[in-house]
RNA sequence: GGCGCAGUAGCCAAGUGGUAAGGCAUGGGUCUGCAACACCCUGAUUCACCGGUUCAAAUCCGGUCUGCGCCUCCA
C-alpha cells in the first residue's frame, strides 16, 4: 500500500510502526456552527482511509478531536448569551448527527480540548524547561520557533522566506522574541473561559491541543496525521515543532492532506454567499450522494461542487444501488439454491474487479479508480445475472459488491421496510388492472404510490419497488 | 516575492514511458401497454500550446499561456 506523504512529497510504501496496527490522528472541526461541506471532505476521505486499512486487516486506532475552546466559539456564546460550553456541546451533537448521516464512523476516541488542559500545561512546561518556550510579562507563553531546527520541514518553507514575505506578519502590541514565534498559552480576557496555569489564568493556543491529544491517545510516535491541506502551515508545522521538541521523537511518520472543496469554482466563503452546510445538502439529497461525489475525485485534487455535479453523482450512485437491489430482488425469488459449474465461473470472474479495486486503493487511496472498478463490477452483474440465477450466486455477488461499497462507506442495503397492507393491496390491485389492460387505473395507482415515496418498476422479473 | 498544484471528450474524472479506464449527459436500437431499470451501439487519430529526448511521450526535459492554492483564522 502506497501513501502520499506531504513530508517527502512522494508516495511511500506504508509500513506501520507496529505490525498490524495503525495509529491515526485527524484534526477535527472547531465547533461553533453546523459543519459545512468543506469540513465534510476530510471526514469522508479519512473515514474511507480508515475503512480501507481495516479491510486490509489493520487494527486502526483513529483519533479525531473537537476543538471546543476558541475565539469563534466565545463570540457565538456572547451573541447568544449562553456559555461557550453550551455552544460547543450543541454543535458537537449536531456534528455527530451529520457524521452519522454521511456514514462516517465515530472515531475510536473523540477528545475535547477542554478536557485535556492538564496535558497541555504539562507539555508547555516541558517546552519551557527545555528552552523551546518562554513566557512574557502578561503571561503569554510562546514557542521559540527558531530553536527548532527542522521548522518548515513539512510545509517546505524556510524561515527567512517567511519573514521576507510580502505579508506583514508582525502584529502590533506583541512582545515576542521573534515574529515567527506562536502562542502556546494566552491570558484570558474579561468574561472568557479560563484555566489556571503557572503563567497566568488563561487558555491554550490552538496548536498545542492536537499535539497533546495525539500523544495521550496514540503515543509519542504515530503512523498517520491527517487533515485539510490548509492545515499544513502553520498548524501541522507547529504541531511537529511542539511534539518533537517535547518528546525528542519523530511525531508522525506519514502526513496526509486532502485538497480543498470549491463551490462553482470559487473558494467557499460566507461573504461570497456560496456556503453550504452539510445539513442543507442533506435536505435535498441523501448524504450518500455527497459521499459518492467526494470520492469520485482523488482526495488530493481540488474538487468543485455544484448543483449539476451533485445531480450527476446522484444518477451515478443510483446505477450502483439499482444493481444491488436487482441482486437482492432476484435472490428473494430464486428457484435454485446452489451455484452451477457455470455460475461458479461467473463468480470467479468477478474477482478481477476486486483486484482492480484493491490496486486502486493501494495506490494512495485512488477512490476514483476504485469506483470505476465498482461500475465495471455492476455491469458484469447486470449482464451475467438473470431470474434463473441460483440463490448462492446472487448472494455471493451481492456480498462481494457490498464488501467493496462498504470500504467506500456506501450503503447498499436499504432498511427492511414493512409495506403497509394498504400499499401491498395497491400493488396487487394494479397488477390485476394491468392484466385487464385497465392501464389508466394502473397508472393512477403507480402515481398514488409515488406520492407515498414508493417507486414501482415493472421488470422481466416482476414488479419491483423501492423508496425514492 | 517564496513554495506548490492543475489544464485529458458536452460535463465529471482515472491514467505519469508502450499506443486514451469509468461515470453523467446526448443520439439510435432491444425490451416494454406506458414509464423506469437493464443491455447493445454512439463518442478524444488525441491529452492547453511550442520545442526537445526516445524505437515509442498525455506521461520525461525546457519554454509559453491559462486557472488555482498556501505563505493570515480556515477542512
Amino acid at each position: 500500500m502506497k501513501v502520499y506523504n506531504t513530508l517527502s512529497r512522494q508516495k511511500e510504501e506504508f509500513v506501520p510502526l507496529e505490525a498490524g496496527k495503525v495509529k491515526m490522528y485527524v484534526c477535527g472541526p472547531t465547533v461553533y456552527n453546523l459543519i459545512h461541506i468543506g469540513n465534510a471532505r476530510p471526514m469522508m476521505v479519512f473515514d474511507t482511509v480508515r475503512r480501507y486499512m481495516e479491510y486490509k486487516g489493520f487494527e486502526v486506532n483513529f483519533v479525531s478531536n473537537f476543538t471546543d475552546v476558541d475565539d469563534k466559539i466565545i463570540k457565538k456564546a456572547v451573541e447568544e448569551g449562553i456559555s461557550a460550553q453550551e455552544v460547543s456541546q450543541r454543535y458537537i451533537e449536531e456534528c455527530k448527527k451529520d457524521m452519522a448521516a454521511m456514514n462516517v464512523r465515530p472515531a475510536t476516541t473523540h477528545p475535547l480540548a477542554t478536557q485535556e488542559i492538564g496535558g497541555m500545561l504539562e507539555m508547555i512546561s516541558t517546552l519551557v524547561d527545555k528552552g523551546f518556550a518562554y513566557a512574557v510579562e502578561d503571561g503569554t507563553v510562546y514557542f521559540r520557533t527558531r530553536k527548532f531546527k527542522e521548522y518548515g520541514k513539512l510545509s517546505h518553507k524556510n524561515l527567512d522566506d517567511l519573514q521576507a514575505g510580502h505579508r506583514d506578519i508582525k502584529v502590533t502590541g506583541e512582545d515576542k522574541e521573534d515574529s515567527l514565534d506562536f502562542v502556546l498559552w494566552k491570558p484570558k480576557k474579561e468574561g472568557e473561559p479560563y484555566w489556571e496555569s503557572p503563567w497566568c489564568n488563561g487558555r491554550p493556543g490552538w496548536h498545542i491541543e492536537c499535539s497533546v491529544m495525539a500523544k495521550k491517545y496514540l503515543g509519542e510516535e504515530i503512523d498517520i496525521h491527517a487533515g485539510g491541506e490548509d492545515l499544513i502551515f502553520p498548524h501541522h508545522e507547529n504541531e511537529i515543532a511542539q511534539s518533537e521538541a517535547c518528546n525528542g521523537k519523530i511525531f508522525a511518520k506519514y502526513w496526509i492532506h486532502n485538497g480543498f472543496l470549491n463551490i462553482d469554482n470559487k473558494k467557499m466563503s460566507k461573504s461570497e454567499g456560496n456556503f453550504f452546510t452539510v445539513r442543507e445538502i442533506g435536505e435535498k439529497y441523501d448524504l450518500q450522494v455527497l459521499r459518492f461525489f467526494m470520492l469520485s475525485a482523488h482526495y488530493r485534487s481540488p474538487l468543485n461542487f455544484s448543483a449539476d455535479l451533485m445531480e450527476a453523482a446522484k444518477n451515478g450512485l443510483e446505477r450502483i444501488l439499482n444493481a444491488a437491489q436487482n441482486l437482492q430482488h432476484l435472490q428473494k425469488n430464486a428457484v435454485a439454491d446452489m451455484m452451477t459449474q457455470e455460475e461458479a465461473e461467473i463468480f470467479a470472474g468477478s474477482q478481477a474487479f476486486v483486484e482492480k479495486f484493491e490496486r486502486a486503493m493501494d495506490d494512495d487511496f485512488n477512490t476514483a479508480d476504485a469506483i470505476s472498478a465498482v461500475f465495471e463490477f455492476v455491469k458484469y452483474c447486470n449482464t451475467n445475472v438473470t431470474e434463473k440465477g441460483s440463490r448462492e450466486l446472487l448472494e455471493n455477488l451481492y456480498q462481494r459488491l457490498d464488501g467493496l461499497c462498504d470500504v467506500l462507506g456506501l450503503i447498499l442495503r436499504k432498511e427492511e421496510e414493512i409495506l403497509d397492507e394498504e400499499i401491498e393491496k395497491l400493488i396487487a390491485e394494479r397488477q390485476a388492472a394491468r392484466k385487464e389492460k385497465n392501464f389508466a387505473r394502473a397508472d393512477e395507482i403507480r402515481d398514488i404510490l409515488l406520492g407515498k415515496g414508493i417507486i414501482l418498476e415493472d421488470t422481466r422479473e416482476g414488479v419491483k419497488w423501492k423508496r425514492a
